[in-house]
DNA sequence: ACGGACCAATCGGTAAAACCGATAAAATAG
DNA sequence: CTATTTTATCGGTTTTACCGATTGGTCCGT
């Protein structure tokens, strides 16, 4: 059975005749006839009375009727949702983010993209950098707001820089080297609390490479799975660290956070997909979020609050 | 689009490959390669990822999957409702009765039709005996329990006669000709109470004559549209009536129900349809209602009660 | 990095089908 | 009863689905 098959029922039901279907349809009533015995011959079922009075359904021809009708507005529903699909009006896109890198930003964006797609199903959910590129490799997650990408992620994945950010010095408010500036150099003897390398280990990399290049190698003299405690144990005087700037906003009451004096001092915030597996939604989502590089980046403005 | 492209479709994406699919499909390579061709081609959409890695539907793919899945089981499902529609599984019957002459019996028939035929919807209503007529040359009604047709249906209706009813006199309890069993010459001067014509010709037509044999034309004083008004004329003393035995069981209190010492005074109650429009449901509820014929017959015993 | 294995696209040829035009048979309308 | 309409049927034609073989490409193991 084709949909052919049933095009042609449903003519000749609308139409009431062979004829009528086949003027309708354009093509001969040879070709109708034919293709309704087909249908009649291979459901061993007798849909149309024929040699009887004017025309007429069988009882069973009514019954599949309905649903011959309802099959093929459902496939003439499902091309259209494919093609919709294809230009990106419905679909789906499961995005992930770090909590201390892109939450400043991303709800504004995730509710204006909405709108525009409000065909577009989005779950948003927080990841870490690892677990990004694995997940985004996998082909579980669409797009995600991360750390650079590290070998052997970084040539199969696609990313663009969203951000630069400088980083800062948090110590305790009352530390002797508080300044509106410092050098890193000032904190070679320093004691250190840093996250742990497995969490981000670019940004723990940078941190390290930026001490080295200050001269020195970071004492560190405690580790946390979460910047909070991190920031927790530099407030309980365990040492001091360095974060990225667009953390600050997580201020807490008696830390000092001192730019670095550092050009090279910085980390990126990307946006990373994987082009195999790109889909229009995540095209838009990507040129939206591009077209709003600049606004993320001013809302993500230095002056501290 | 054709159901082909939308098997092959799904066999693709089920053995994620198109040699596996063909290899399931009993075709070539080739030939499912065109026809994915052929579909991505008509609806302009990407459905699998060419060229890349192992092999993966894109998203507009993967949206299309679900759709197509769900028509291919629609259009077996609808294949399978014709059959088990042809074998009279399913299906709906349109009954149309007397209340005067078939609700003794027909309730319990309609009762365990149903059990037997769970799938079949029985709708059913009363009507007069033209309007029966009517409704089963339209095709509004599918059987009807009524009085013999009569020109022009009787050509184009079938019917069977389900039992022959003798004809019970109606009189007032204490009019002095109240018999166990009369002859209807007795009656020839009586005033009489009959159903208008409309209602039930047959009925009337078969009274006149059956007054002609006996040697008389009655004189009717009174007519109504209800048997339950005729009944309650000759209980104010109207008149009398003659009704088929039948009607015996809405007894009234003070009437007498007397046999007619006629054996020709009889009239028939039939099952009526439409031969044009049989279906499946239909000959299965005429053979049900064939087969309790004795029944039937049973349950209108002449025992007064 | 190289060769073998697997996979899908492509091409010309073939066989099956859908389709057509004409005609016949049946039924209805006038 | 005739004229018209309607569907079934029958070769003939065209379309197309399918096949076999080949090519280009990717993925694997060595």
């Amino acid at each position: 059975m084709e949909l052919r098959h049933l095009r042609y029922f449903c003519a000749v039901a609308d139409w009431k005749g062979f004829n009528r279907a086949a003027t309708a349809l354009r093509v001969s009533q040879s070709a109708i006839s034919d293709q309704i015995f087909d249908l009649e011959r291979e459901m061993g079922v007798t849909l149309i009375n024929r040699s009887r009075q004017r025309f007429n359904l069988t009882p069973t021809g009514e019954i599949f009727l309905e649903d011959a009708r309802r099959i093929l507005a459902d496939a003439d529903r499902a091309v259209d949702r494919a093609r919709r699909s294809a230009r990106g009006d419905i679909g789906s896109l499961r995005i992930a983010f770090l909590v201390w890198g892109a939450s400043s930003f991303l709800p504004g964006v995730i509710r204006e993209f909405r709108q525009l797609h409000p065909g577009v199903h989005l779950s948003v959910r927080e990841m870490l950098p690892n677990e990004q590129s694995e997940a985004l490799t996998q082909g579980s997650l669409d797009v995600g707001f991360t750390r650079p990408l590290q070998p052997p992620y970084a040539g199969r994945l696609r990313s663009e820089i969203l951000y630069n950010d400088p980083f800062l010095a948090v110590l305790p408010r009352e530390h002797p080297r508080v300044r509106s500036s410092l050098d890193l150099r000032d904190l070679a003897n320093e004691s250190f609390v840093l996250c742990e390398r497995d969490i981000s280990p670019v940004l723990f990399d940078r941190i390290i490479s930026m001490c080295g290049r200050a001269g020195f190698a970071p004492r560190i003299v405690q580790t946390s799975n979460v910047f909070s405690s991190v920031l927790a144990l530099v407030e309980a005087g365990e040492g001091i660290t360095l974060i990225p700037s667009s953390l600050r906003h997580v201020r807490v009451s008696d830390l000092a956070f001192c730019p670095v004096n550092d050009p090279e001092g910085t980390i990126e915030l990307v946006m990373a997909w994987s082009e195999e597996r790109a889909s229009k939604p995540l095209e838009n989502f990507l040129e939206f979020v591009r077209d709003r590089r600049e606004i993320i980046r001013g809302s993500l403005d230095p002056s501290p609050r």
